[in-house]
DNA sequence: CCTGTGATCAGCT
DNA sequence: GCTGATCACAGGC
């Protein structure tokens, strides 16, 4: 039997709680499913929100930990982080892949596709797939609408550099189930093939 | 398989 | 004014 997480859960480096996150349930109002793609994010990283220090976009990551950082992504869609913190604050990890489990007919409603592997496979789709909207921006996770369930023990995880930045790309922050076919993209794939000149 | 582009806007310089 | 923690769709191979 899985089991809630609790605020307490997301006190750590985001790297750390990244990975500790695949394998688990999140459900918003009921919908949602696997979590099958993580990155993580913090103050001292180049590629983070937080980076520069507080503004009022990214105040949730300098908030509570355990809590839901929501902010609008190209002007177009809504992306999920999940508020975490070990020494300083700032932290969080982003939600890019699910796999889907619950409310199917729902996700396929609001993002106008049957295909359950495109429902939820990146960060703009989980937001459309599960409901995500500006309002839930500093919400409890442990509160409704969301609820998280710890992953099972031993889950296998790959690891990778983080997708669509352009600092510190090369920092390995992102995270995967291992041979899920629910993720944004491939793990662990070189970016480009070696010349066999 | 791949590359290019429009959508659309908040935040920052 | 430009950039972005993105996506969908068009076109070429």
């Amino acid at each position: 039997m899985p089991r809630l997480l609790h605020p307490d859960d997301f006190l750590g480096s985001a790297a750390d709680i990244a990975r500790a996150l695949i394998g688990a349930t999140l459900l918003v109002d009921g919908v949602g499913g696997v979590i099958v793609e993580t990155e993580a994010y913090d103050r001292d990283d180049p590629a983070s929100h937080s980076h520069a220090g507080p503004t009022p976009r990214n105040a949730a990551m300098f908030g509570a930990p355990g809590r839901a950082y929501v902010y609008r992504s190209y002007g177009i869609h809504w992306c999920l982080n999940f508020v975490c913190r070990e020494s300083g604050h700032g932290a969080g990890v982003l939600i890019r892949a699910i796999e889907p489990t619950h409310g199917l007919d729902r996700m396929r409603e609001r993002r106008g596709l049957e295909n359950p592997r495109l429902l939820c496979a990146g960060p703009g789709r989980v937001g459309q797939a599960l409901g995500i909207v500006h309002a839930f921006n500093g919400c409890r996770l442990d509160q409704p609408p969301f609820e998280v369930w710890a992953a099972a023990p031993d889950v296998p995880v790959s690891v990778g550099p983080r997708i669509g930045i352009s600092k510190a790309v090369d920092v390995p922050w992102r995270f995967g189930l291992m041979g899920s076919r629910y993720l944004s993209r491939p793990m662990g794939l070189p970016s480009k093939p070696a010349k066999a000149f």
